[in-house]
DNA sequence: ACATTTAACTTTTAAAATGCAAGTTAAATT
DNA sequence: AATTTAACTTGCATTTTAAAAGTTAAATGT
């Protein structure tokens, strides 16, 4: 996607602005989900070579990483970076939409009652957490 | 979109997972634009017949309305509903990712200063304001 | 009052993206 | 050595997008 305008939001949108984008980081980031099988095994069925575009764009957009798994060479593990991580507020933000708009979902309760007691302290220990996996 | 998952982020991309819906919704929540000329001339020019479905959809998800302009009826006035005020949190960390990852853009500064010391406040300003012109 | 302009769309058609099924390749397992 | 697994790629039909032109009703200008 070329860059559509100076604006914040919309270079946001020329990232991730798809309906499937997200969700890879989401899985990456919320459900320790590293390979492509595991990826193409979400909720929403992705199809495979949209994936493969997918994973394709948003390394070359620098928010993920892959390389090939050490221990089966025939793997590859994907990884958010640190760009990727800092998407994290974001997909909160969406989480606690949907928590206030469409409360029937499968709601994480937890995690919304702490962004919204202390959100700071949740972006926080999720970032690390996440942080901490890319130097393993 | 029909409902893909349970997923409440998977659920927002149901509503606004698309290049354009978002940006519909940043000009109606900072640029005060509420014709559908407005909204046609944003910076990243939108063709008018998917400007013409995407408002479509969102009102038909709720996230905006539409009215007859009572001072020229062949004016429309497109507002955000009280759903559609929500998404502010989803929109200002955007605005905060791009300010750390692409800080070239066009940046409200003073925006992301008040985000930083005072997110909550920011909020809670902004929310009035819209929900204000909501009954107008 | 009549012609022109404006606002909000709709229609058409070509190009691009998506979705589905099947096929490929290299590495691991049996 | 044969089979299975993981990560893709390819081909093709369908859907969506984009660009341009056209329509309709209301307002404005003369």
């Amino acid at each position: 996607m070329p860059t559509r305008s100076q604006c914040p939001i919309s270079n946001v949108l020329d990232h991730v602005g798809d309906k499937w984008s997200l969700l890879i980081i989401r899985d990456l980031m919320f459900f320790n989900k590293h390979a492509y099988s595991d990826l193409q095994n979400s909720d929403e069925k992705m199809a495979t070579n949209i994936l493969s575009s997918r994973l394709e764009k948003l390394e070359g957009d620098g928010l993920i990483s892959k390389r090939v798994d050490p221990n089966d060479k025939r793997k590859k593990v994907y990884r958010l970076t640190p760009a990727g991580v800092d998407m994290l507020p974001i997909l909160i933000e969406m989480i606690v939409w949907s928590s206030n708009h469409a409360p029937d979902l499968n709601i994480p309760t937890e995690l919304v009652a702490k962004a919204r007691s202390d959100r700071a302290g949740l972006i926080q220990d999720l970032t690390s957490r996440l942080t901490a996996q890319l130097n393993t």
